[in-house]
DNA sequence: TTTTATATTGATCATTCGTTCCATAATGCA
DNA sequence: TGCATTATGGAACGAATGATCAATATAAAA
């Protein structure tokens, strides 16, 4: 077991560095030169970890989704009040968008980038959109049961609705919207929530 | 006046097919080659008439701002109801991506892709975003005034709010959402408007 | 008709792209 | 100590990229 020359590079890094580029750049204009020179490693070292190019892409945005995306589905189930937690979810995403050097949404990025003629990519980012709007849902439907929203709310569509906003947040934000107009939006968005 | 050889083809005619090129493809995945294929002229005749890729690419995207853009904001324009009014440009918002081929759109798609690292697009598609967001509040000024929205509504944070809501249904419609999910975004976004 | 200016056509440019080949190095196993 | 296996580093691949050159064609102006 175990048997060949052993890998000198962390791998789980290396991917940390690609997704990093990928979410700043988007896929096209992400070239294996930099990406080489950003995971600090060799080209066929490259090729031996991840197969290619848009196999790496795959992984990158899956560990994307595994981390930061997963921060956001925890604001939204996290304990106590639900609409709480739904105002919190929506004010971390404006933090997340103005704090710091952040390059938007590597998800949102790849559904205008990629998901149109990209089939996998399409499925994957797919997925993800209709499992942030389930987990929206079911955080509404408990403000239902715990009679923090009317019990005729159509909370299905109303998660479509903050999962839209989200997307529309990072879209705004990359057009350099100022952070007092992301939190305008945030504003009236909640409006929604009576 | 008027010397030396005429040129063949027709320009606007040109810009248009470009157009829908970057507009379906996006500015990289686009190339010269598929470009001149569905403009139907000479490599040399589109640097004689467009100057090179990038800018022809701010030329059509300029051409899309000022034709389909303004439908838009022709809709939030029109006499009458300007509560009504903006009800019927979310709702053509989402006729607009789901009849036919459509890829989201070209400002939307530029803001991702372009917007982060292109000064040019950036300020191009930052203009626009603030002139949609301008008309809206006008148009809800408006509606304060005519009575069909209270005194104290915050109508730029809420034209700010619809602008963004436009952005995130042209992403969950790249997402593959449904027009029946658009339709539930735009619901429930109305439900602001009181 | 000659001159001047612009358009078209096709060849060709140097780069860059993602990818692969190959020789070498470093490990565990027999 | 070989042997098998995997990783690394560098060279090189063919294809595609955006862009330009040079030759020819077509028009108006002199």
């Amino acid at each position: 077991m175990n048997v060949g020359r052993p890998t000198e590079f962390d791998r789980q890094e290396a991917l940390e560095k690609s997704m990093e580029l990928f979410w700043k750049n988007g896929y096209e204009a992400t070239s294996l030169a930099a990406l080489i020179e950003e995971m600090g490693i060799g080209r066929q070292s490259l090729y031996n970890a991840f197969g290619d190019k848009h196999k790496l892409f795959v992984e990158a945005a899956e560990h994307y989704i595994n981390s930061n995306g997963q921060h956001l589905v925890d604001a939204f189930q996290a304990p106590g009040s639900p609409l709480e937690n739904i105002r919190k979810a929506m004010e971390q995403t404006v933090d997340f968008l103005t704090s710091g050097e952040c390059s938007g949404c590597l998800v949102t990025n790849s559904i205008v980038e990629l998901a149109p003629h990209d089939d996998e990519v399409r499925e994957l980012v797919h997925g993800v959109v209709n499992r942030v709007e389930k987990t929206i849902k079911s955080t509404l439907d408990r403000a239902v049961e715990e009679g923090e929203l009317s019990p005729d709310s159509d909370t299905r569509a109303i998660a479509r609705f903050l999962n839209c906003t989200v997307h529309g947040l990072v879209v705004m934000h990359k057009a350099s919207a100022s952070r007092a107009a992301l939190k305008d939006v945030v504003k009236i968005a909640l409006t929604a929530l009576k």
